[in-house]
DNA sequence: CTGCATTACATATCCAGACATCTACTGCCA
DNA sequence: TGGCAGTAGATGTCTGGATATGTAATGCAG
């Protein structure tokens, strides 16, 4: 029998008070990936509806301690790994030096006309057509970043026709001689589109964006603007002054 | 009639149709501040039950694009503010330059024994008292973030006995001399505690989360460790290199 | 005209049940 | 032995109804 009683008509809403004693019962006292009982079983310990049970459920999931899998069962989820990623510098090269192993994945890659933002940042008209190639970063097996790089069509869109993996910079650096990065802007939302399935969470966990501008260091000339979505469980950027 | 028409039996669920059409038709249409109309008459509306309905509703909530108000109704949110902080500076500092008016509210201020965390930054040990305080920064009337300052008690519990409000760091330097940022570390957390009320947004906005350590030019000596939250609406971290 | 009780209406919570969908396992069949 | 159909059991969606609680406007009493 429970330690935590669930007590009715006390101005607490029953999903709150259940959610508190799921959290001190299994998440705290379980190890991630442990499953937690049925919803039907939980439901009936507690005396409540299983629609009551799912609210609570519903409140640990938002705050990031549990996650449903349809047709399996519930989970405690996974701790931060605390990955340090450090703003100024290149994403493969940065893992690459602390020991993780990387990979990228090309999602999609398409010509599409500049929305106002890029345009405005890669210096050229709004509507004008980009070179638009949406990347996912794996960082030790795990999905770590999803990348939309924005690039002017007009010298690169040889360049990155059959672009595929490894390091993007690598590539650009080749061709346009060394980089700079200009300035980043970071915040914090939560998942759009296919992020959080692209990312491997859910769509109630927030993920750090990060919207960077590269230039060619010798003239200044804007190469890639770039919108970086990383998972925030795994990760905290490190800057250093 | 509306022209987005909610179907059955399509295999996407009524809610997710819903929520796509409130988003086309109110929110994207609509103003910050506007009101939709009641559940019931928006369930009717549908052809749903109520309780269908709140379940769009809650999809957009999520998004952080609509709230609710016990007893009110159901108003569309405020847009993305998007003020630029730099990272590497002062917050009173750095909003000045900016033209913004800042205050800051002390909202507890008390000695308490060191967590792991702190104690590690501090290069104190665990459990060894240190001075805490939290404050809210608000700009242009607006709450802007809430930061946890942690403090060796020995030298600095008489100084900021009768700390009230100002620059928290204008004080210390006067103390101590020049400061010096060693490192930020960034992530994206959901708001935990009072954070969500204090800053005046729903419990399921993101908040970006900053930890900095401070110590003195000269010497290195660590003065305060802090765990900034920002309202992720309203900020962007602005890093250059 | 002020202030308070009433009331209408809004959202919040909870229950009971039906059916859909997904997953993993079982066991048969080729 | 490999693959596939069936199935048990898990979560997902939707309905209908009852009741609680918060908000603001109404209207009456003083």
């Amino acid at each position: 029998m429970s330690l935590y009683a669930i007590e009715r008509d006390t101005g607490i809403a029953l999903y709150a008070q259940i959610a508190e004693v799921l959290e001190r019962e299994y998440v705290r006292q379980g190890s991630p990936g442990d499953r937690l009982p049925a919803e039907g079983e939980l439901a009936a310990r507690f005396g409540v509806n299983r629609h009551t049970l799912r609210r609570a459920v519903d409140e640990l999931i938002l705050e990031g301690l549990l996650e449903r899998q349809h047709g399996v069962g519930i989970f405690i989820t996974d701790r931060l790994l605390d990955y340090r990623v450090g703003i100024g510098t290149r994403f493969t090269q940065t893992l690459a030096e602390i020991g993780i192993a990387t990979d990228t994945k090309v999602i999609r890659k398409m010509v599409a006309p500049a929305s106002a933002g890029v345009a405005k940042h890669l210096a050229i008209e709004a509507d004008q057509d980009v070179l638009w190639i949406e990347t996912l970063r794996i960082a030790d097996g795990m999905p770590f970043c999803v990348i939309s790089h924005f690039l002017p069509v007009k010298p690169y869109r040889e360049l990155l026709e059959d672009y595929q993996d490894g390091s993007l910079h690598a590539l650009l650096n080749q061709h346009c001689g060394a980089l700079r990065r200009t300035e980043s802007l970071v915040t914090a939302v939560m998942p759009q589109g296919d992020d959080a399935k692209l990312l491997g969470i859910t769509q109630h966990r927030p993920v750090l964006r990060v919207k960077s501008l590269n230039v060619i260091e010798c003239d200044a000339s804007p190469v890639e603007y770039a919108i970086t979505r990383f998972r925030a469980d795994r990760i905290q950027l490190c800057i250093t002054p």
